[in-house]
DNA sequence: CCAACCGGGGTCTGCCATAGTA
DNA sequence: TACTATGGCAGACCCCGGTTGG
């Protein structure tokens, strides 16, 4: 899955825009002093001009990265009677702090659109899932849009309604807010579709409990519901004519083991598909075993092209067999550097990896070096 | 006692396109 | 006609440990 990446590229892109702010806040001062001065040459007969110079004073104070947010959406910088002071003091008094305000609008220029009282009233209709204000907090500044985007409570409520009708916990709104918020400013409508689609494949495929098969699949992936229905449906019939199943195994496979395997881009899951079948086959395997192998764990569909083949060669380097790795598909799962530092610290210890199983590869940690230990000492 | 089996945990934003709206 | 609301897209694992069966 992505999330790894997604955390790695979030949190250089966090750590970028800090950099962006303190390092050229100079350069910024100076762009929106330029843009004062233009505004008042060309809009000298209206009060225009004073309304933005006082919108661009006040982020500044705030510490926005005004050049930053005027590239996302210039029309913001155009209107008048933004709410910039009075999104921070909601935001304040909920226990942010500047520098996440800040990060916010500097991301999410629309937010200070919204009036306090809508502010509010999202606010406590979010608080009904979250636990604490903080927690809230804690999504705005991964994900400002998520709550910002839209101003129609009554469709957030509706949201909120409709999914508990599904039948989903407490616990997992909680979990689908705090790692998939769009889910909530989606449409009701755009939800309801994805719920009907997932019931109506349930069916299809012989399902005696569809709002069961449905409580599952949101279970195993969160993600679900900020997925198109095209996507989903194309990654169902992908994995139809991949796997050709039975109904009820293809009904374990995606509530299952590759229910995440939905959320990925189809080009992206068939052209990774594609590599693993012709690294494979070119080493030798039948068309048949690679099937069973991605079955056996679809979570290597995951795996891009250049993940995959020097995940391989990098095994097939120590003289280990392709029949030995199909017949591990876990192993696959290590990173390239666990793999490489465990074969190392292995051949060393006299592991002899051509006859042995190589199932360790991606044990944890703890119980890797119990063996190790172990090894070494015999 | 050992390893295999298997499920779980973390975790999805920032951008663009385009209808709709004032 | 500028602007807003909303849909949709790309992106592309790694690790841990309880339970079970030998």
């Amino acid at each position: 899955m992505t999330p790894r990446d997604l955390l790695y590229m979030r949190s250089t892109f966090v750590f970028d825009s800090r950099f962006w702010v303190t390092r050229f806040s100079a350069e910024v001062l100076s762009k929106s002093v330029s843009f004062r001065f233009f505004g008042v040459k060309h809009d000298d007969t209206d009060t225009e001009p004073l309304e933005n110079e006082e919108l661009l004073n006040n982020l500044l104070t705030i510490g926005v990265d005004v050049h930053m947010a005027r590239k996302r959406q210039p029309g913001v910088f155009n209107k008048m009677g933004t709410n910039e002071q009075g999104l921070k003091m909601f935001l304040m008094s909920k226990g942010a702090s500047k520098k996440v305000i800040a990060s916010i609008i500097s991301r999410y220029p629309r937010a200070m659109t919204r009036k306090v009282e809508s502010l509010s009233e999202r606010w406590d209709l979010w608080k009904r899932i979250m636990t604490s204000d903080l927690e809230i907090i804690n999504v705005l500044e991964r994900s400002p849009e998520s709550f910002f985007r839209s101003e129609d409570n009554q469709n957030l409520e509706k949201n909120i309604e409709f999914l508990y009708s599904v039948g989903l916990s407490d616990q997992l709104l909680r979990r689908l807010l705090n790692n998939a918020p769009r889910t909530f400013s989606n449409s009701l409508h755009l939800n309801k579709q994805m719920i009907a689609l997932l019931k109506k494949v349930s069916l299809s495929l012989g399902h005696s409990d569809p709002e069961d098969f449905i409580r599952k699949i949101i279970f195993k992936n969160p993600f679900i519901l900020i997925q198109s229905t095209k996507r989903v449906k194309a990654n169902i019939e992908f994995l139809q004519s991949t796997f050709n199943l039975n109904n009820e195994k293809l009904l374990i496979l995606i509530c299952g083991p590759a229910a995440e395997i939905l959320d990925i881009s189809t080009d992206y899951a068939k052209k990774n598909y594609m590599n693993i079948k012709e690294k494979l086959v070119s080493l030798g395997c039948t068309e048949e075993e690679v099937l069973k192998f991605v079955l056996s764990y679809p979570d290597l569909i995951f795996l891009g092209e250049k993940k995959f083949s020097d995940k391989i060669d990098c095994l097939l380097e120590e003289n280990i067999s392709v029949a030995q790795i199909i017949e591990s598909p876990r192993i696959l799962d290590s990173s390239i550097s666990t793999l490489k530092s465990r074969i190392k610290e292995l051949v060393n210890a006299g592991y002899d990896l051509r006859t042995s199983k190589l199932n360790l590869l991606s044990w944890s940690q703890k119980r890797y070096k119990a063996k190790l230990k172990k090894l070494n000492i015999e």
